[in-house]
RNA sequence: GACUCGGUAGCUCAGUUGGAUAGAGCAACGGCCUUCUAAGCCGUCGGUCGGGGGUUCGAAUCCCUUCCGAGUCGCCA
């Protein structure tokens, strides 16, 4: 409602403009920074300077289009500041469309932009036989929550876990497994075994650097199917995802397809011919390359050995889902430090001669560091998502136990706390900066926080249950005239556009932000505004607005793979 | 060395199609629980928007330059 005012006041100004001076200018209306200055902000000084018209001119003919467009219905005042013209809301009139706007939808803040278009994204794809670091943590929620976000802008999501199940790293751990691997061990313990066993392969390797060779000869040969290796390979994978689920399950996330690299194995002959095919495959160094230019690197598709690399499956993958899914966009929500894959892969199916490398896109993220760098799985440098979450549900437990004793499920509470706190904490900012890593802000619990989010849900919901309350009682806007009550009508006025702009960007943080943002008032209006009152039609429609607040919440929460809650 | 990304309060970050006095949270300090969950609320303190030029009515935002940090740069993924 509020960006349909907006808007229709741009409108309105720009169609005067042209009918008034013939020219055509650039008109903003915007939201002023201060409260105190209004709903509603048009500056003028574009207008002016495009006309080359004296300013008091400009805002009394704007002033003048804005009394006499229908919309002026909705304004209270129109005050002329200096250069802008700020605009005041009826408040009571708006927060009755507002609300009758809430309750006309059957999803309220759901979107068309995406409807009847297929997006892949492409997210989690841990690399079997290593624990599950937060670095693919992040590309997990965050992937997750892009998916659900389009969602809700009605784009089918084809959710794609591309498990790193193949490459050189497979001959490296065949062979430290065959030479120096401990079977029992590695039965009892598959994946912490198996990334010791990597660990320690890189290590002997400083000393023998032959031990290179013998790996690449290894995955040579597993991806010409030696049973033996195959055998193994199966077994590691089959070992890794059983581990792997542990952590989906607790998140609650889903995938359409848990096609890794190694499906790929069987179709990237097709793409290599192709190449060769067009003229774009050439000898270098032994290797063949795609040469793309000066703007690039060539990209590496075959090693010496006649092998393949990463781009090669990666160029098979990106077929292999348009030719099936049919995408209108594939994501790859991938770390920062790949971005120039990406601007190859792009950069070849152009000279493939396809017209989609725009529908490619790399939604990058930034690195989890520590003591300022990179984390290295080679040197055994990474930290276990595992332990992050146990911490979180462990603190979280405390918590309860010291604030709310008699709360039933307990377990399951702190452990919706202390996940969505985790998962929070990342899709908070931005993506794509990096972050060093800090359990202490990982868990921390006030302030800018998941379990802010939960807790003012929380207190909505034992009011409303306190008073019994229904949809579907009388309400007066009246009580929308008090400014918290307001601010808080406008905020879930705009939840279909933050929505639309968190799709738009891929980022979750700007509905992370908006949360946080929404929870802050409710908390204000709550410390200053008794909700339960005996005076009925107060109460109901105080009720109705609190509602309308946990549902966007609520909702809010649950596209950003939070796990929303009752009590707490 | 080349390219990419970043530098805003002590810390973590918002804010860039150029707009009014640059905003939150954490930390610090001071208040608020006989009344709907204090995981909360209110207040105080805290800023050469890395530095220097430029463009203009107006720059954290655009351009140039420079410093600092991270990442990437053919046989890893």
């Amino acid at each position: 409602m509020i960006e349909k005012i907006k808007q229709e006041i741009k409108n309105e100004i720009e169609k005067s403009i042209l009918m008034k001076y013939e020219s055509s200018a650039p008109v903003i209306v915007e939201e002023p920074k201060k409260a105190s200055q209004g709903d509603i902000s048009v500056p003028v000084f574009t207008i002016v300077k495009a006309l080359g018209k004296p300013m008091p001119e400009i805002v009394s003919f704007v002033k003048n289009v804005i009394e006499e467009s229908p919309w002026a219905t909705y304004l209270e005042e129109i005050t002329p500041m200096g250069g802008f013209i700020n605009l005041l809301l009826k408040k009571s009139s708006v927060g009755k469309r507002i609300v009758e706007d809430f309750f006309s939808e059957e999803h309220f803040g759901s979107s068309e932009i995406g409807k009847g278009k297929t997006v892949c994204i492409d997210y989690s794809s841990p690399n079997i036989a290593k624990s599950f670091s937060i670095g693919h943590l992040r590309s997990t929620i965050i992937g997750h929550s892009i998916g659900n976000i389009l969602e809700k802008c009605g784009y089918k999501i084809v959710r794609i876990n591309h498990l790193g199940d193949f490459g050189t790293q497979f001959g490296k751990i065949i062979y430290a497994y065959l030479n120096f691997g401990d079977k029992e061990a590695v039965k009892q313990n598959p994946v912490e075994e198996l990334a010791k066993l990597y660990v320690e392969f890189h290590e002997l390797a400083k000393e023998q650097p032959e031990l290179e060779d013998k790996a690449r000869e290894i995955f040579k040969e597993l991806e010409q199917n030696n049973p033996e290796y195959v055998a193994l390979w199966a077994w590691f994978r089959e070992e890794s995802l059983k581990d792997y689920m542990k952590v989906y399950n607790l998140l609650k996330v889903s995938f359409d397809s848990y096609h890794g690299e190694a499906f790929y194995n069987d179709k990237m002959a097709a793409v290599i011919d192709e190449l060769k095919q067009k003229n774009l495959l050439k000898k270098d160094q032994g290797a063949m390359i795609v040469d793309l230019g000066e703007a690039y690197p060539p990209a590496l598709i075959q090693k010496s050995d006649g092998s393949t690399l990463y781009i090669t499956r990666d160029l098979s993958a990106l077929f292999y889902r348009k030719n099936t899914y049919h995408f209108d966009k594939v994501l790859y929500v991938v770390g920062n430090e790949q971005k120039l894959h990406f601007d190859q892969i792009k950069k070849v199916v152009d000279l493939m001669g396809y017209d989609f490398s725009d529908q490619i896109v790399h939604v990058n993220f930034g690195l989890v560091l520590q003591d300022g760098k990179k984390m290295s799985t080679r040197k055994g440098k990474t930290v276990k998502l595992e332990d992050v979450l146990q911490e979180a549900i462990n603190l979280s437990l405390t918590y309860i136990e010291e604030k709310n004793p008699d709360l039933e499920n307990k377990e399951l509470t702190a452990e919706k706390i202390g996940v969505s706190a985790v998962v929070f904490n990342d899709l908070k900012n931005y993506r794509s900066g990096d972050f060093e890593f800090n359990l202490t802000d990982m868990v921390n619990f006030s302030g800018q926080t998941g379990p802010y989010l939960q807790y003012t849900s929380v207190r909505i919901t034992s009011i409303l249950e306190s008073v019994d309350y229904h949809e579907l009682t009388a309400f007066n806007p009246v009580f929308f005239e008090y400014d918290p009550a307001f601010e808080m009508l406008k905020q879930i006025s705009i939840y279909k556009d933050i929505i639309e702009k968190s799709a738009e960007e891929y980022a979750p943080s700007i509905l992370a932000k908006y949360l946080l943002n929404m929870a802050s008032l409710f908390n204000t209006y709550y410390a200053k505004e008794k909700i339960n009152v005996e005076d009925e039609l107060e109460r109901n429609t105080k009720c109705r607005l609190i509602y309308m607040v946990r549902n966007v919440l609520n909702d809010g929460m649950r596209l950003l793979g939070m796990q929303p809650i009752e009590k707490m």
